[in-house]
DNA sequence: AGTACCGTCAAACGGACGTTTGATTCAAGC
DNA sequence: GCTTGAATCAAACGTCCGTTTGACGGTACT
């Protein structure tokens, strides 16, 4: 049967077609948008012939779902296992900054440390929460599931004071804050001149972080509505 | 000469099609995407022949320039305007929380006041920014090109102990926060269950503003890099 | 009546797209 | 040595795209 090939696979020997498809469309897609990265631009900077992409992923949306969780799934983790040893702490030694770390860090710095293809994928995942494409959003979503079903009430756990509305606005926020500053990496450094490097994570975090911080302990508006 | 067209244009008839056709094209470029929004289908929902968006417009590209402007133009006029008042009061009774209302405010609000279209044109315009589309991406930029130029400064009097750098980091956060929250209502209402109404403008802003105006009054990080 | 022009229309243009096909290569199993 | 099946390849499939064309009615001016 397949012994072969499950053989080649088990082993060390990786599939270099696979990989390159992989590394391509991440650049391309985040490039130039999903609908504007085609298959042939895909299969053509990955060396490959233009069959292989359908071959080993089946579509163009199977390619892009395996793009996608090449990356997310590690940085969710990382999240998770953050945020376990947020909470393994006692209560009283938490701080909000660091649960808010938890959840910015893994994101900017896998974004980042990727030399060229983690700059790609910053941006690819920085546009996919508002994405026109159905399919992009709905991969990130899928994602995302349990990283927001967890760290919801770990916010909500942190800051009992504030009504549970303004607590989802504040995350809303928040996503977009960091959403942003992934995939306008480009705009802040031609805004501000050279000023600003995005290649410093540790910096790019910490002022995120901070930001967000601050935003979180303001005092909740009168709840109106 | 064309002085038949001059004078129906000036008197006030306008043309139904050129209406229907950027109405159309608002809808379906949010929707779909400017990629995925063919003209056939837009010229099919405005209720016009195909080759009336060429005739009208020239091409795609300049319908969605046209699209862009005829909403960004008054809102940009508006910020500027708040932004006048703001600065025509005596400095002591300057206050951040208006500063970033005066930047916020009217995007919001004519992106939400609109029933439906404008419904459509916030999706856009908060995707704009970080759009793969380098022509939607750059008709934002050139409207917005007077805004940032007069809003930088004047948070910068509102803020003179901030770092230049820390400064920028945070319009470029706050930025992300406000295109999410233009771009991502369908987000938050599935997010909270419908516990957050979208519709509330007013609302919006101010959450938004406050949340904001915290984040950027925190302290500034140690500027290591 | 005649001219000029605007707006609309159906039809077609060439090109790019995602996907499919069938042939070819090559290493592993009997 | 022959078969099997994975992997690659060039070529083609049908579809949809943005854009162009040329003809047709209608209105305003001479």
């Amino acid at each position: 049967m397949g012994n072969a090939a499950a053989a080649r696979n088990a082993s060390e020997a990786v599939n270099h077609t696979k990989e390159n498809l992989l590394d391509a469309a991440e650049v391309l897609f985040a490039e130039h948008g999903v609908a504007g990265a085609s298959l042939r631009a895909i299969t053509a900077r990955a060396g490959v012939n233009l069959a292989a992409a359908h071959y080993h992923f089946g579509s163009k949306e199977a390619l892009l779902r395996a793009v996608m969780a090449r990356r997310l799934r590690p940085i969710n983790a990382r999240r998770l296992a953050l945020l376990d040893a947020y909470e393994a702490q006692p209560a009283a030694e938490r701080s909000l900054v660091e649960l808010l770390r938890a959840f910015v860090d893994p994101v900017v710095r896998f974004g980042r440390e990727l030399p060229d293809e983690g700059r790609a994928f910053a941006q690819l995942c920085g546009r996919a929460m508002n994405a026109p494409d159905d399919v992009l959003r709905s991969i990130l979503i899928d994602e995302l599931g349990e990283v927001v079903r967890r760290f919801l009430p770990a916010f909500a756990r942190a800051l009992p004071a504030l009504p549970r509305r303004e607590l989802l606005w504040r995350v809303h926020f928040t996503v977009g804050a960091m959403a942003h500053a992934m995939a306008g990496r480009r705009l802040i450094e031609a805004v501000s001149g050279g000023l600003c490097d995005t290649r410093d994570v540790d910096g790019t975090v910490e002022r995120l972080v901070r930001f967000l911080a601050a935003g979180f302990a303001a005092p909740a508006a009168e709840d109106s509505p």
